[in-house]
RNA sequence: GCCGGCGUAACUCAGUUGGCAGAGUAGCUGAUUCGUAAUCAGCAAGUCAGCAGUUCGAUUCUGCUCGUCGGCUCCA
């Protein structure tokens, strides 16, 4: 091959430069500066992500992936789990390998070996540490198949990913004496990686496959920059300051109880707040054109199976029987819901028809799987069912979508939308699912903002979008769903009388916006870490008579601010003012209120915010006033008096 | 359900290489009646998650069960 042959390297300013012999990735960034060469990770040719030691033998438009880049954090992390992997080897030499992804906050490593605990870390680490001292590089090679499997020999697991691979390059990638299966790209060398950690151990399947091997799984996460990792590890530390499952014992709103795993009992605070989220969602609700229902939790066994769910959903069902007759307690408030339509007869004039329903539904998840709040086997929907004509469809839609972005606005929560669209597997005609796809799509576009599409991800009974919200440390949780369902109204054989006077088949939808209220209660918990908005707190303002001969005042004011729905208590312990300020202020009640002579002389109060702030002789009127307004404008920011 | 960790007072946690179980907070009693982030003293509180086994003796070791945590998995 000819060597000196001239190649043109376009850069992204269009500026081009010529080499006189097949440069690499490395050369050509060096060529551009020292500096810049250093911050290089890999580089991109016509979409392909390549290593930068990858020489360049013809005429080529190059784009340097620098550790700025989004991509570059995931080579990285890739690189540091062969780094990981490479030390799991030298440490443990019989272990095997399968599969060593990147995941959103890191890497982790799949490992046949012996059960592994966090004991091992240090050890991991230390040999970790040891590889990214030596800064060994990243070599490619391109082998054949056969090569390949004769290099696995003994490692089942790859020889089933080799064989799985038909018309594509095999390549190896090579650090030290570590060689492990991979299509790459690769940083340079390990010495690039500066700061990894081991993060935690579990237990994964083969192929996800219970029936196949169970592997160990080794979590980790890189990054380029020690302070990177730092501000992580502080982001994870800062998560588990706000764990609801703390807070809210703390908080004194819910609690667990054995008696019944994966139920919560709600407490008289918690379930204040649980009123409050409720009062509010009626509002909007009501505004927007709802009218609200309630269908029953146990249902004969027959409805589920005229619903599908007793084909599809049975083994998540908590069932009984009653008067020798099999009933379900409901997973789901849908079949209900059908039920309430058929007791009516409608035109098209009734429809859109809205009816929403706070539906307590019960579902057998799976004991591993239960998680505080986050994930329970009882919990409330906060569901609604719209049904409607096809044309109905954008608008009722982009309705939905507006009602989210104020209800969840309304927490200062942002949010994404995620399009879903036909799977392989459902029911219905290709016009059906590009009629209800197509609506969706429109009421998206109108609605404005940017969303991404899943494909093949919907339900099978029609596509649906999901709503993502961000809570205040930038973690995202999928709480809403629209869903449009094609087969229900099948089912059940709904109808509705069209302006022709022919029977028609309507279109539903399934909504939720707070998902599960009880999910939602928690995300709240932790998104303003127990501090709750005026609004939303259990105890607004407590009131502390500085002593025992001021209390029936006290109780006077507390009676006073009650009339104007101020939720007050007040606290009559035998303790010092400080120490009940204190206890205000580590439970974030808002409005701390002394009353001593002389604002009962004076028919004032004295208001300590919890920015420590205290403002002393207030009016009633100066008190209740901005207190009032502030409550049902349902403010964000601390009050400010 | 599976893999691994954990389960000690209402809460947060210490402890026992197998020999009568410990602290702080909360609670109760008494004193203190206090002006903006913890007044003092005393008391009470636990079959050491449950069951079985090993042992002279188990909260400690073993097994099982339940709960819980991190993952896996599932999410019509």
């Amino acid at each position: 091959m000819d060597n000196r042959a001239s190649v043109n390297i376009t850069l992204p300013d269009n500026s081009i430069k010529t080499f006189e012999s097949f440069p690499t990735g490395v050369e050509i960034a060096r060529s551009i500066s020292e500096g810049f060469a250093k911050n290089c990770v890999a580089m991109e040719i016509g979409e392909k992500l390549l290593d930068l030691t990858k020489q360049i033998k013809e005429d080529s438009a190059v784009k340097f992936i620098t550790t700025k880049d989004k991509e570059a954090l995931s080579i990285l992390r890739h690189s540091a789990a062969h780094v990981m992997a490479e030390a799991v080897q030298n440490l443990y030499p019989d272990a095997a390998l399968t599969i060593g992804p990147v995941v959103e906050d890191g890497f982790y490593y799949d490992i046949d070996m012996k059960p592994i605990s966090e004991e091992d870390f240090p050890a991991i680490e230390e040999e970790i540490n040891k590889i990214i001292k030596a800064k060994q590089t990243f070599e490619r090679k391109v082998v054949t198949k056969d090569e390949a499997l004769n290099i696995f020999k003994d490692n089942p697991y790859k020889k089933e990913l080799i064989n799985e691979l038909v018309d594509q390059e095999i390549s190896l990638y090579q650090q030290g004496g570590f060689i492990d299966l991979c299509r790459g790209p690769h940083i340079p060398n390990t010495g690039m990686i500066k700061g990894i950690k081991l993060m935690k151990t579990s237990g994964a399947y083969w192929r996800a496959d219970q029936s196949k091997a169970q592997l160990q799984r080794l979590y980790g996460t890189a990054f380029f920059d020690k302070k990177d990792l730092s501000a992580y590890l502080y982001l994870i530390e800062e998560a588990k300051k706000r764990d609801h499952r703390k807070l809210g014992t703390k908080l004194d709103l819910y609690s667990f109880h054995q008696e019944a795993a994966g139920m919560p009992f709600f407490h008289a605070k918690g379930m204040q707040m649980w009123n409050v989220l409720l009062e509010y969602w009626r509002e909007e609700h009501k505004k927007a054109g709802y009218v609200e229902t309630k269908t029953p939790v146990m249902l004969s066994r027959h409805l589920w199976e005229q619903s599908g769910h007793w084909e599809n959903y049975r083994e998540n069902m908590y069932t009984s029987v009653v008067d020798n007759e099999e009933y379900a307690i409901k997973p789901m408030n849908c079949p209900g819901g059908m039920l309430l339509y058929k007791t009516g007869s409608y035109s098209y004039r009734d429809l859109p028809l809205r009816a929403g329903e706070i539906g307590l539904v019960h579902r057998h998840e799976m004991s591993g799987a239960l998680s505080g709040l986050f994930r329970v086997r009882a919990f409330h929907q906060d569901d609604a069912h719209i049904f409607m004509t096809p044309d109905q469809i954008e608008s009722e839609i982009l309705g939905v979508l507006q009602l989210v972005n104020r209800i969840y606005s309304c927490f200062g929560l942002g949010f994404h939308l995620e399009l879903s669209t036909r799977p392989k597997k459902s029911i219905g005609s290709d016009a059906q699912w590009e009629e209800a796809t197509n609506g969706l799509k429109n009421a998206l576009n109108k609605y404005g903002k940017d969303y991404v599409i899943n494909e093949g991800d919907g339900a099978f009974y029609g596509p649906k979008i999901d709503i993502h919200i961000k809570d205040a440390l930038g973690r995202t949780w999928q709480c809403g769903t629209v869903q449009l369902d094609m087969a229900l109204p099948e089912r059940f054989d709904l109808s509705y009388k069209g302006a022709d006077n022919e029977k028609h088949r309507p279109i539903m939808i399934h909504r939720v916006i707070y998902g599960s209220i009880e999910r939602f209660f928690g995300i709240l918990v932790e998104h303003f870490a127990g501090r709750f908005p005026l609004w939303l707190t259990p105890v607004q303002a407590v009131i502390l008579p500085i002593n025992d001969d001021l209390a029936p005042y006290a109780h006077d004011v507390s009676a006073k601010l009650s009339d104007y729905g101020i939720r007050c208590e007040v606290d009559t312990r035998t303790e010092s003012l400080k120490k009940k300020i204190r206890d205000a202020q580590v439970n974030y009640t808002p409005l701390i209120i002394t009353i001593g002579d002389k604002e009962r002389e004076s028919a004032t109060l004295s208001v300590r915010t919890l920015d420590g702030n205290v403002k002393m002789g207030l009016t009633m009127e100066q008190f209740i006033d901005p207190v009032v307004k502030h409550i049902k404008g349902r403010g964000l920011e601390d009050i400010v008096l």
